[in-house]
DNA sequence: TTCGTTAATCATGTATACATAGGCGTGAAA
DNA sequence: TTTCACGCCTATGTATACATGATTAACGAA
């Protein structure tokens, strides 16, 4: 097992968040605090500490008399999150461009620009490598805006596995859709760093929010293609059936 | 006593929000579930509840090696909040210019502003009047976007005292100051309906965005006047001294 | 048959005892 | 004096028994 902590409760919360994402447990399926303890084979209190947590991160909800239902997402959630997503980094970028990004960002952006022009320059790309890049440039653009405040929202949202800035980059069967979508991205990451680099908040925005709606093609190409035989192993695999 | 829960747990929350709110418990404090549960004479396992739901709300942090601290607030991250507000509530209003807000809707805001203009055309105005239509208001704004992702995020954010669109409605000591704001804020809230049913959507996100200003304004203005009289009442309290 | 009342059941709420792990201080040895 | 190690102490982690409240099923009476 890959997966290893230390207390009962931060196993079932692993194994619990795993299975709603899997869309072992789909949504509006009550969880019982019983049932689960005996599943997992622990008792009743780790079991409400993870479920606690696992609602803390958006995957469930507190039911009105107390308890916990798994969220149900449909395909309107996802589109509205990832553009949320979205806005929230183009405030990132707006705020990073109007209140200045440190020289150091800014050369570490570059590095980050420079790192993934190599990675689009062989073939086949190396798509690990990719999405450990692109990840980095977004926490940077998060770092960059100076907001404690931002940051904070800007986590709550991308904790939901579909929202996060490298969601379907490891998804199987989109191929060479993706692969030209990643060269369009990557330029929208080289003329964000221009914008705020030239203080051009309304433009760092625009190119910000944009950028996000490479996730949403995404999302509209998965769930356009035969979905069954893919959902399994998919990022969208908890979505509402 | 205006409070009343059923459960040890419910009460336990309310008791200690408003502690935090009212700056009884300042920023970093670290909470003791044994402490806590003596004080309120009951046991940890309610105080755990409460704690974790604190932390949903967001008014807690939890401690890396377990336990709660009670989260704090500079001026930058009430600014910031606050001008995320702005930026999900205008993103609330572009959605409704751009997917159509209902014919119910529409009349419904048009009604809240013709109330909101009776109660600013007679002095001295009725603040508790004023804030609960407000209050009305940005609600129906939320609604009108038709998103669930949103008003989800939207809410999520409000939940901090000071990001409340109707905060410093009702605090003390800005008298004047306050009343001229109020009918440019109710200006801004005609232009945003007119915005939303003419489906001018970046006018409705501009709009709202401004609109938030209002309430930056008045921390500026709160934090700038004597600060100590006013803080015991005030929603700023909480504020890290 | 239908309605009401009661009893049983189930799920969460609560208290509490014990386990464990991390931190801190004190001690001894180098 | 410094450092390491041991052990206590404290706070959270865990198990579990019991309480409570809500829903449901069953039974009886009208």
């Amino acid at each position: 097992m890959t997966k290893s902590a230390k207390t009962h409760a931060e196993r079932a919360l692993i194994t619990l968040r795993q299975r709603i994402l899997n869309g072992g447990l789909s949504g509006g399926t009550r969880l019982f605090e019983v049932v689960l303890a005996e599943e997992l084979e622990i008792s009743r209190t780790p079991v409400r500490a993870a479920l606690s947590k696992l609602a803390e991160e958006g995957l469930l909800d507190r039911a009105k008399g107390g308890g916990f239902v798994v969220r149900s997402f449909n395909l309107a959630d996802v589109m509205d999150t990832i553009e949320l997503r979205g806005v929230l980094e183009g405030t990132a970028a707006r705020f990073a461009a109007e209140r200045g990004a440190t020289p150091e960002q800014l050369a570490e952006a570059h590095s980050i620009i420079e790192s993934i022009d190599g990675v689009l320059s062989v073939q086949p790309i190396d798509m690990s490598e990719y999405s450990t890049l692109n990840t980095r440039f977004h926490a940077l653009l998060v770092r960059m805006s100076g907001s404690d405040a931002l940051a904070r929202q800007i986590d709550r949202v991308t904790a939901l596995p579909f929202a996060s800035p490298s969601a379907f980059l490891d998804d199987e069967a989109r191929a060479e859709q993706l692969m030209s979508n990643l060269r369009v991205a990557h330029e929208q990451h080289r003329a964000i760093v221009e914008a705020i680099a030239h203080r051009e908040g309304a433009r760092a925005e625009s190119l910000a929010r944009e950028h996000s709606r490479a996730a949403r093609r995404n999302v509209t190409f998965l769930t356009s293609v035969d979905a069954e035989e893919h959902k399994g192993a998919s990022t969208l695999a908890l979505l509402r059936s």
